[in-house]
DNA sequence: TTCTGGATTTGGTTCAGACCAAAATAACGG
DNA sequence: CCGTTATTTTGGTCTGAACCAAATCCAGAA
């Protein structure tokens, strides 16, 4: 019986059949048919209800993926990751895609570097810019989200510092991808006052290195603030 | 008769066929096999000559579409659109502003990182593709341009074997960016073929270390290659 | 020769089925 | 009650086949 629950799709349609399926799901995600953050029918599942081969709900849920709307996990199933309540921040692909180690991986590579480079770029003002920055950090009592927003800001600053057009695009790329593993693993969970308090000691005792331009005790300071970022990923389970 | 001209591509890589097929084909287009602007075998052709179905040949030219590599005409073909003489490329503002100096340094920050974790992460079939672009390398006498592009080729298949996407996506901005350094400094002045056969050297001892999982001399060779760059960016006034 | 119309080739889409690996769940033994 | 193992579920990949529509090719008519 592959004959046709569905009146019909195949007409007139720009890619019509997964076209169908996209547009059919995505309008349950939007409604919240499928609840934020929760579980959708299988794929087989939906295959059978939609009356459509299994070939073509995985295109329109690859499609859905790559716009940001589900996440996929193999052996578990597909996720909503669409938020309609809340800031709707474009996400680059490749943020969606990197993993939390990979970030912490490739922050390892870069920062470290990035913050010598900066020391012998920066100019007095520019390090001025830093300081007011750091100033509202250490003002940050427990909001989580305000504070990792400044340290971002912080980050592009010194990316900026170096004054390396092509390093400070990837960096963006890292701070995209930072600001995505930031929402999707809820750091903020574990981020309490203490070890906000924590992080401020780290970036003080950062920037006071680059004020002073010394360069190996900022490279080690940056080195921290990372190694702090790792343990409290993995306080996560 | 659908038996198996290819070995066996059914084991373990991370999307292996597929991504055998891109390998393949990406190859051939980079080493001018098939030539800029023309056609390139049928879609159920290339299934056949490849041993893989049809659907997964597609599946590659979905991707190589996706990077600009090919164009497709229903009822006509598809054809190559990448220029290994960079004519008219679209070069990414980055790359524009980006000097060098600044490109060197970026470089140097990333590549022996890269290589170190492309060695603890590559599969024995990624190894291989690598040591196909050195062979093609190697076989290079004079043509710089053809030269640096297998070069380019070698770093991206490097960057695609540390399996981490944010480090990719920052890499292909380095590879932007060097593209456009060479047409714009016009390294290939004092690319002779003396100092083609030094970086052959150097990438032969590359590979050679990669291949024997050697991690601090695969690290120091990617080092010697990037001196080597750095040589030749001085010849220039 | 030129034009026209069908046959062929080529990419585009969908289907149905098979097998794999990761994850979750159930069953079992301590 | 907990830990371990087997089973099932779920997404991931590949195959082979069918049909469509756009381009192209080619033969026959004007």
């Amino acid at each position: 019986m592959p004959s046709s629950p569905r009146p019909n799709a195949l007409q007139s349609l720009p890619g019509s059949t997964v076209q169908y399926v996209i547009d059919t799901l995505s309008t349950r995600i939007v409604s919240q048919e499928y609840a934020a953050e929760e579980r959708l029918p299988s794929e087989r599942q939906l295959a059978q209800d939609l009356g459509v081969a299994r070939n073509t709900v995985r295109e329109a849920l690859d499609q859905l993926e790559e716009r940001g709307m589900i996440r996929r996990r193999a052996g578990s199933g597909s996720f909503v990751t669409y938020d309609p309540t809340g800031a709707r921040e474009a996400i680059s692909p490749v943020a969606a895609e990197t993993g939390p180690l990979q970030l912490q991986v490739m922050r390892g590579i870069l920062e470290p570097e990035m913050v010598r480079l900066a020391i012998v770029n920066m100019s007095p003002r520019q390090i001025d810019d830093l300081s007011e920055i750091l100033s509202k950090m250490e003002a940050v009592q427990a909001d989580a989200t305000a504070f990792v927003r400044l340290e971002e800001e912080f980050h592009r600053r010194i990316a900026e510092g170096t004054g390396n057009p092509l390093l400070m695009a990837c960096y963006n790329l890292v701070i995209d991808a930072r600001r995505q593993s930031f929402r999707t693993a809820m750091y903020r969970r574990h981020l309490t006052p203490a070890r906000i308090a924590e992080y401020q000691r780290g970036y003080n005792g950062l920037f006071n290195a680059i004020a002073a331009r010394d360069i190996e005790e900022a490279s080690e300071f940056m080195k921290l603030v990372l190694i702090q970022d790792q343990k409290l990923l993995l306080q996560e389970t």
